[in-house]
DNA sequence: TGGTGTCTCTATGTTCCGTTGAGGGTTTGG
DNA sequence: CCAAACCCTCAACGGAACATAGAGACACCA
């Protein structure tokens, strides 16, 4: 129950080795600007849990990677990580075909679209929590006049994607220095942007090899 | 050869469609920046060819949709359009193997795996130039640890993705007033950015799958 | 020729992203 | 119990990026 926390100056620590020119009033000035809310002793001293500073990273990582503006972040965070460790969550699975349907908004037929293409999975209970935003992204996609079959690649690479994340998250767990989990999710951040450049280099070829210039 | 250009108020006029904020002074603080560099007349007055407007139209949507600062899009820019219209580019097509082993700094045994894989394509006389950007883009994806082979199915994706765009640009070119050709290129961007969200999340999900918290 | 469009250049304004410093509590260990 | 190290808040400051506005002058078209 009691998970370890860090203090202000020891997480800045931590962090350096990552982010160089982190300091200690830009983690408050991340507080201020509501990014994360630190717990606080009795003192009021700021505490980090591990859940905290793996948001932290991803804030840092998004801001320095992504160039995105820290209100941007804010709200993409808001998504799919606590602010501090409850999370009344857009919704949370498991969902039925039906529920799903109406948190993301979008026809019923679209999420069993999905489902026959292997874009979403169905758990033994039902749709896993994740299938919100599989959704609600592949609404976007189809949006643009896509079908649903064809992403049904997109779930082949994610595999992938995963199973060697997976590895190269263990193998970075025992090189570093004792605990620091490396978080999954920062690692695929990283994977999935540079995939994303990856898609746009073959697509333009693609629309150049249909209608050369 | 002689293509129709515009002034910079008629130019503002036409943007105005797509981005209601675009002033004057703003495609001049552009060019302040250089990220667009207009012809000019005699008598100094700006004209903009029609692949400059297009040029402009995405800069434009890359800091509305994806935040990013104006260095960053120059920098992104220089590699695949060209300021005004002869590109030294950083390499043209099409290459050898070899050529374009060196070009994208990489060795050339990546360079068949990838061929291999349908990740890159081969034409009549050699590699396109779009090729350099893939194996770039590509080698970026594998130091992450995933193998030429896991990048199969973005060839897939691609071609199914160009090839709707395509059928949207017709529709989207026909419905609007007259010419506006509608770049592929920009709608190609937006799509490529819905897509990585949906990598993203499947990508959530699978982890998930394989490692449940 | 006059009205509108465009030019350059300089000044001003806004927002984001922090940093600095004053003034004052807290913790730790010798 | 006291010093050194750590942490707190709050307000002021600062720089870079992103524009906008206006003055003064030339260009273009009727």
């Amino acid at each position: 129950m009691s998970s370890t926390t860090v203090g202000i100056g020891e997480l800045v620590e931590t962090l350096r080795e990552e982010f160089p020119r982190i300091t200690i009033s830009k983690i408050r000035f991340l507080e201020s600007k509501a990014l994360i809310v630190p717990s606080r002793t009795n003192s009021g001293y700021r505490r980090f849990s591990e859940e905290l500073v793996a948001r932290i990273r991803e804030i840092l990582r998004l801001q320095r990677d992504e160039y995105l503006p820290l209100e941007v972040i804010a709200k993409r965070m808001e998504r799919w990580l606590p602010t501090q460790s409850v999370k009344p969550a857009s919704a949370a699975g498991p969902f039925t075909v039906a529920e799903l349907a109406r948190a993301a908004e979008v026809n019923a037929w679209l999420v069993e679209e999905l489902t026959r293409h292997g874009v979403l999975r169905e758990g033994a209970d039902g749709y896993p929590t994740a299938s919100l935003a599989i959704v609600e992204q592949a609404s976007r996609v189809l949006e643009l006049g896509l079908e649903p079959r064809h992403l049904r690649s997109v779930r082949t690479v994610a595999a992938s994607l995963a199973d060697s994340l997976r590895g190269r998250s263990e193998a970075l767990s025992r090189s570093r220095r004792n605990s620091a989990p490396v978080e999954l999710s920062s690692l695929l951040s990283s994977a999935v942007a540079a995939l994303s450049g990856l898609n746009t280099a073959v697509a333009a070829d693609e629309i150049d090899r249909l209608s050369p210039s």
